[in-house]
Parts: C-alpha cells; structure tokens; sequence
DNA sequence: GACAACTTGCTAGCTGTCTAACATGTTTGT
DNA sequence: ACAAACATGTTAGACAGCTAGCAAGTTGTC
C-alpha cells in the first residue's frame, strides 16, 4: 500500500482519510479518531500534513468551537480521482483461501487483541 | 511488549537486540539484518540507541573492516536479567485457542504476506 | 596493479504510532 | 455565577520502520 501511494506522496493513514472525506463527505477530526481507531495526537500531525500540501480544509465548528471539520479542497479532490485502485492489494493477499480459513484468522486475531488490551489495562490500574 | 518494557526505557526492537545477545552471545550487525528481518538502515539506528544508553558494544571485525560486532556489556547483562518475564504476552493472547486455529492463522498471514512481497517486487521491476 | 562491482554501515528525511503535558472551550454542580 | 471536571486539539519527544544516497572496505577481472 505504502509503495502504491509513494509516488502521489502519500501515506497510508493519509490515504484513510481522504478516503473517508470523498465517500462520506466532511468529517469532524473527533469522529475520525474512532473511526481510524488511532490517537488524538496521532491524527493531528497527519491531518497537518494534508493540511500542509492543500489537500483537505480544516474549520472549527460553530456551536462547540473544539471540534474542527475536515473536508477535502478541489486539490484534494482532484488527487483522489488520480489515486490507482488499491483494490488489488486485497484481492492478491487473500486469493486462494478460503472463507472458513479467513474468518478463523480474523477470530484468532481479534481475541488475542481483546485478551493483550484487557492485559494491558489490568496491569496499568494497578 | 512496549508498555512491559517502558519502565525500563526500552523498545520491543531493543529488546530482541538484546535477547539475542543474551541467548546466543555476540553476533554481527549484519545478521542481526536477517535474523530480525528488518532493514540495514533501521538496525544502524536502534543500534545506535543501545550504544548510546551503554548496554551493547560495537567492535570492528578484524578480517573485513566493514563488519561489525555487537556485545552485551556488563551493564547490559545486568539489565537483561532484571527485565520481567515477557512469555505472559504470548500466554495471554493466545490462550483458550486451538493449535488448529493457531495453524490455520499463521498460514493465512504467511501466505498473504508471500503474496504481497510477490506482487510488490513484480511491480517494482517493471 | 587498477578499476569496477559488491557489501556493509551510516545519515537524512519521511510515515506512522504512542504518551505526556499543555491550551482552550464546554458542561456541570454547587 | 464561578470553579471543577471533561472534551478536543496541538506540540514535544520517543520508538520503529522505510528509501535514497553516501562512505569505506573487499573482491574480482582485466
């Protein structure tokens, strides 16, 4: 993915985002820190960097002056149109195998992620 | 791992530096390129972390000038036996699950990630 | 022996991720 | 109405990973 999107100087995470604003359109940076399930902190630097190229806007709310909208600019929009299909990249991984086995890797992941979060919170309110 | 590790200032790729180290003894910067799978450049770096904070040694080679040898130093043998028992994260994540299962997801990852070097160094060539 | 090709390591610059600490704006509770 | 608590976003500093390009040592070929 990341050497798909490397020669349009973008990142993955950047790619998400973009994403999210073309097909659902503008987007408070709050909501997309759980829709990307990534930090506020996190968000915030990769949001200055589209920022920085021109590629989305960024304006505060009216009512509750916190929240900032991301929305893709003309640039921005024009870029994603150019983006390849990336597509592909899922369809080459998984061809070949089947559904049963898909979901049982799913289910194996999920669990050890919900087992190693619960871990982790245990230790750390300790 | 990270957040086991974090009262002692270390990271998990610091970590399997040093259980290496530990383990097997001495070992050249170049292998550790492949024992690790991760990138000369990347290696060079944590490398540096580990020398900086006193924990390993870097010899130059005797015969080729150019290869490099890393080695526990006292201080970071000391450390290495007062860091906790990491083999809970294994135990935590994978418990209550079947050797089927387990076999299963690690065939999927394995095989996808196969797929994708593939379509990568086939793109790449063109 | 000399020059080319390869190997090894390093630095610079980028992406993404996190925590900690701070600034601001909103809500709540007395 | 005012202070405390909560929510949102930003910055700073770490960690880990990558590619590109440079420097230096080794090897191989003519």
């Amino acid at each position: 993915m990341e050497s798909m999107l490397r020669p349009f100087d973008l990142g993955s995470t950047q790619w998400y985002i973009l994403h999210r604003l073309a097909h659902d359109g503008p987007t408070m940076q709050r909501d997309l820190v759980r829709l990307l399930e990534i930090e506020r902190a996190t968000l915030s630097v990769i949001a200055g960097a589209l920022l920085r190229k021109g590629l989305i806007e960024q304006v505060s709310g009216d009512k509750d002056q916190r929240l900032k909208l991301l929305r893709l600019t003309p640039t921005g929009t024009e870029l994603w149109h150019q983006l390849p299909d990336l597509s592909a990249i899922n369809e080459t991984a998984f061809a070949g195998i089947s559904d049963a086995d898909k979901e049982i890797a799913v289910r194996v992941l999920r669990h050890a992620t919900e087992r190693l979060e619960a871990f982790n919170d245990k230790g750390s309110s300790k």
